[in-house]
DNA sequence: TAATGAATTTGATTTAGATCAATTATCCGA
DNA sequence: TCGGATAATTGATCTAAATCAAATTCATTA
């Protein structure tokens, strides 16, 4: 007999398999019965640094950006978020948000509070041990942008950037990659907007690249 | 009746502390008997990144920096980390250290196989939830130094560097803080041994610092 | 303690990339 | 489809920091 699930969310298929899947069916309900749907615009915030934190975000679909910023404006994105991974957990503990996250496509998510998900990791450890594998995937993120910006030239961080945009071998290679303006491409890589856009040239007069307003193509 | 505890080690305070507190003692000697202590000597390498990592490591005393290199030789330390911290962590599931660590220091540090520690994790929730805690940490540490690298001037960032090492509030004020020397801070901060050389000397004629060969005070 | 060698500092020069300043291309709403 | 706004490109100049090159300082050990 098959146990009647009450879902609030019914096609919720990447928060059960990248999070909650080897669950029971019982358990995965009681979890699902904790996660809103939200969809989100383009350019849309999803909050700000310095915000209060109490939720936790699973990218369903589109791509976020992570950014934080200096008094005086300058600002850096520390990383892109794309569909599957997780926004806001890196504040388990912390009382306000590390850094902003803001839509750079439509973005539909799940939100948990960080006080449900701490309940469902206290009973499933595996949820636990998924989650350390995600921040250990995002910390090795990380630690290849300070690698970027500490060592390497203009461009070489163009070229790195544009060879994180190949697709893996399972994906349609022919989709648009990412969707990031000069300024943010400039942003991520520690330059200026006028930099980014004469090495990008450079790359498209060898022909390695093609480059049409907002996206990249190889 | 006291519990007769076999454990091989008997004074791993911090190990118990920071990451196995609040289990029982039975648990705890389970866990102490998985651990292996061992000890480096300064400028001794705990693990080469590309070596096989089975390991996870817990610094009990000392500093260790974590680096990754180009090709070419040029070479980026990735963070420092100090008593109490982990190391090759960040690898539970690869095969592979990703980078370098150093000892910067005389370092005594708690070894356990990441099959024992998976299954620790398993078995005890809060383990699972404090390793998560620690990751989040060396998550905001390394966006910390993207931010850094990305807006900061030479100046602003041998600033935020020195900022950095003053101590917390409970630990003793004129104790000996990091020990790098200046072709480490270039190495960190991705500049030249020059001019981190030319900055610190400034900031010496401001009298803010004092900064002997290999050491900052403030 | 003197000598050797490494780490650090200092100086002169060069350069990658920033900044300043237009110009051109592209998108979007009326 | 037109017009205005924004994004991207291109060009000229400037500058922070790299590079190249010695000179000093410091630590170790012979």
């Amino acid at each position: 007999m098959k146990y009647s699930c009450p879902c609030q969310i019914d096609e919720c298929v990447l928060c059960e398999a990248r999070l909650f899947s080897g669950l029971s069916s019982v358990q995965v309900c009681e979890i699902r019965g904790m996660l809103t749907k939200q969809g989100y615009r383009i350019h849309e915030v999803l909050f700000r640094g310095g915000d209060p934190c109490n939720h936790l975000f699973v990218l369903r679909t589109g791509q976020v950006k992570l950014t934080t910023s200096l008094a005086d404006g300058r600002e850096q994105i520390l990383g892109i978020r794309v569909a599957g991974q997780l926004l806001g957990f890196e504040t388990l503990d912390d009382k306000v948000y590390p850094y902003t996250a803001t839509a750079l496509t439509p973005v539909d998510t799940c939100k948990i509070t960080h006080q449900d998900m701490l309940r469902v990791m206290e009973q499933n450890s595996i949820v636990s041990l998924r989650v350390i594998r995600r921040l250990n995937e995002e910390l090795e993120q990380a630690q290849g942008l300070i690698r970027d910006l500490g060592l390497k030239t203009a461009h070489e961080r163009v070229a790195s950037f544009i060879m994180s945009l190949i697709p893996d071998y399972d994906t349609p290679p022919d989709q648009l990659l990412l969707v990031m303006s000069r300024q943010e491409i400039a942003e991520l890589l520690g330059m200026t907007v006028e930099t980014v856009s004469r090495v990008i040239t450079e790359f498209k007069n060898q022909g390695v690249i093609e480059a049409p307003r907002g996206e990249i193509r190889i």
